[in-house]
DNA sequence: GTTGAGCGTT
């Protein structure tokens, strides 16, 4: 079996030769050793056509036929700005910027990456009694710098109280290890950012989830995996059960999730549309989202969807994206509210989208208190307005009329419809929140229903999310919140 | 010597 494969720069460089693991995976860790910065890997396939690797949890995994003899190219989160990580002139001419345009979304991104870049302690939860402060740091090194260590402890007894903090050197580690759970001395853990810093960098960040809209049915999470992964680490898909015609695709980078919005991509010959996905709260309807795309300047902001405070004040904001959601151990995703789900940066918004051609949601008055609307028939009708699902849509005003007929065909069979807000007749009453995208968001199910009361629909069967291919926590050692209620049965993915 | 959602003696 094969103990190295061949990696370069770019094509035509020389390749060296990095070790792979037993399991004939590649650590991320040991090609960023040798190449820094790099976020994945690529490969010409036998139709020269560039090839992503498959990524997970670290683990570069190899092709199907193993990694053989192929010379493999690095894969660099793309705009690198300057001072961090390989140069732009390293990097070949891929990343010349050309005009004022671009000049100017440059300057802009930088000072955005000046304000995300910043690190902050994270809280490690779940830590087996027994884990030392070493233990904790060995674990964690392997995904970059650790500046410090601790587990927190009673100070009479020494004994653990189960979760300590941790610090990253730099901010890359800090969002790989916040993107998925950790397996430590034989225990789930979740790595949070701590409620006593929430807010203070976390909301400058920008979305790393994108929306995929039009997909088919035969478009599997592999495939979106294996496709997406060409542009950069993807860190989580997401597809509702049962099909709802979208998908979530979750990079960890964000400028790279940014990059492919508003693009149309093919998957399995399918024309697939990729936008902003939505954040989860009602921070995105009040202060605009994005900041918008060099290819797709001037996304609509939120002003046009009406009173947003509508109906989610009360449901209290727990601080931190999809809050709402973040409890439940055992079920809980990860971190990726503090990924993939954050805010871009007081969103210019007001613009109409250039390619929009239907409605403007905005003006349409995007309501998700349907009138027993088709799902799909929304996300194709926001989507093919070049909006995929922007707006949180948030415990809609009743103010608002409905319009959807007029966005496009709505497909009537698939009577799946979205619970019907206007009847449950919150604002902000409803037991699963009274949002649209709540509903759109939840894939698999509000799973929770059993808990009763869930205006939610509840297909049947939920899986676990992508990425957690190595078992959801099912430990016999932690507790399930048995019977937890409403919320714990849902896909742990978005919110 | 038990425990298992949480939030840090600085």
């Amino acid at each position: 079996m094969s103990c190295f494969i061949q990696v370069a720069d770019e094509e035509n460089e020389e390749p060296i030769e990095i070790p792979v693991e037993e399991d004939g995976t590649l650590l991320l860790s040991t090609l960023a050793a040798q190449f820094p910065g790099a976020c994945g890997l690529k490969y010409r396939s036998e139709t020269r056509s560039l090839r992503g690797v498959r990524l997970l949890d670290g683990k570069l995994r190899p092709p199907e036929n193993g990694w053989g003899n192929a010379v493999y190219l690095c894969v660099f989160p793309k705009e690198t700005p300057e001072g961090e990580g390989r140069s732009a002139a390293s990097r070949g001419s891929e990343n010349k910027r050309k005009n004022d345009d671009q000049l100017e979304a440059s300057l802009a991104k930088t000072k955005r990456l000046e304000l995300k870049q910043k690190c902050s302690d994270l809280i490690v939860l779940g830590l087996p009694w027994k884990t030392t402060e070493q233990e904790l740091r060995e674990y964690f090194e392997s995904f970059g710098e650790v500046l410090m260590a601790q587990v927190k402890k009673d100070p009479k007894s020494g004994q653990s109280k189960g979760f300590g903090f941790i610090r990253f050197g730099t901010f890359e580690s800090q969002m790989r290890v916040l993107s998925q759970r950790h397996m430590i001395d034989g225990r789930w853990c979740d790595v949070k950012i701590p409620n006593s810093r929430s807010g203070e960098g976390q909301q400058n960040q920008v979305p790393c989830k994108v929306f995929v809209g039009r997909c088919s049915d035969d478009i599997t999470q592999e495939d979106l995996r294996d496709y997406f992964s060409q542009f950069g680490e993807v860190t989580d898909v997401f597809i509702p059960k049962p099909f709802r015609a979208f998908s979530f695709v979750t990079f960890l980078d964000p400028d790279i999730a940014q990059s492919l919005c508003g693009e149309d991509h093919i998957i399995k010959n399918t024309s697939v549309h990729v936008s902003n996905a939505a954040p989860k709260t009602d921070h995105a309807a009040r202060h605009g989202f994005g900041r918008g795309h060099p290819r797709d300047a001037g996304r609509p902001g939120m002003g046009g969807y009406g009173p947003a405070q509508h109906g989610y004040g009360s449901q209290g904001m727990n601080g931190g994206w999809g809050g709402q959601h973040q409890s439940g151990r055992g079920t809980e995703m990860p971190n990726l509210a503090a990924l993939g789900t954050s805010l871009g940066i007081g969103g210019q918004g007001g613009h109409q989208h250039p390619n929009s051609q239907g409605p403007n949601p905005a003006q349409m008055g995007v309501g998700p208190m349907n009138l027993g609307l088709n799902p799909l028939a929304v996300a194709a009708a926001l989507n093919q307005a070049g909006w995929g699902l922007l707006s949180n849509l948030p415990g809609q005003s009743p103010d608002t009329p409905m319009a959807y007929s007029q966005a496009g065909p709505a497909p009537a069979s698939q009577a799946q419809g979205p619970p019907s807000m206007a009847a449950s007749g919150q604002p902000g009453g409803g037991p699963a929140g009274g949002s649209f995208l709540n509903w759109m968001n939840q894939g698999a199910g509000d799973g929770g229903g059993g808990g009763g009361g869930s205006a939610m629909p509840q297909p049947p069967g939920s899986q676990p999310p992508a990425g957690a291919a190595a078992g959801w926590p099912q430990r016999s050692d932690q507790k399930q919140s048995a019977g937890a209620g409403p919320g714990y049965g849902r896909n742990p993915d978005y919110v």
